[in-house]
DNA sequence: TATTGTTATACTCTATAACTATA
DNA sequence: TATAGTTATAGAGTATAACAATA
């Protein structure tokens, strides 16, 4: 998810974090998950995912409901105010897109787009290759 | 300062972490600075700052020297080690931008440049008087 | 035995508020 | 009165390790 200023201030007005945004925003385009596959969605601990969905939990966005199948698990589910916080969130990164790019003419639009390509290309093959690394003294 | 992965990765090997270095990057490019004067750079609070401070100063990256006029204040100075590890990072960034633009042929390096300023300039802009807005329901 | 999620513990970044020393 | 920095306190995100329940 990309997040300008504004967009994450409009998060704290509604109650979130940037942690938790990102959560909701995976389980918007996951659906219903365990929370051991959001932790590795998110890379990040499944400690932290413990956390982050008891947050949530609490201020209402999600539930935490049984797996069907597999009674270890938990499956991490949007309340209808959840999903819709998700909705929202879809909708003013689309707004942010055409914000960056409406009107933008085709020829320079398509230049700057193979450009960004390049760059993410090398970036890619370069950060294993060529790992920078602060030299020690 | 621009950090990819494996910048973030090497921060942690000399003992920094991201926020740190930040702080060492803007010493860096100021030269001995007041603890205010890297608050309001970094914009954050001088309560950060003062954590900040006692990490590097622990750690020997920088030590806290009197102000020579005004005794409520302390400039924040680079040890040697500091110095070698915020020149160890400049280095870096260069050679960042080297992996992401050396060798592009100079038409697509003047047009993606173009591109992007546009990109920006609408972001500038945008920013203030289109703020995008999590809807509420 | 391996996996899911929790509890226990700890560290870092961040903030606001109250306070001390100085300007 | 105002400013520089610290102490006090708090919350959020992050991690590892030990553990219980289940696969």
């Amino acid at each position: 998810m990309l997040l300008n200023d504004d967009m994450t201030h409009s998060l704290a007005r509604d109650g979130l974090t940037v942690s938790r945004a990102h959560l909701l925003w995976e389980l918007h385009h996951r659906g219903p998950t365990t929370q051991r596959g959001l932790a590795d969605a998110l890379d990040v601990s499944a400690r932290n995912i413990t956390g982050l969905v008891d947050a949530l939990a609490g201020t209402g966005f999600v539930t935490r409901e049984p797996h069907p199948t597999d009674r270890r698990a938990t499956l991490v589910t949007f309340t209808r105010h959840g999903e819709a916080t998700a909705r929202a969130m879809e909708r003013d990164q689309q707004e942010f897109a055409r914000l960056l790019f409406d009107g933008m003419p085709a020829q320079r639009f398509d230049c700057f787009a193979r450009g960004l390509d390049d760059v993410l290309a090398r970036l890619r093959e370069g950060s294993l290759a060529a790992a920078p690394e602060v030299s020690r003294d």
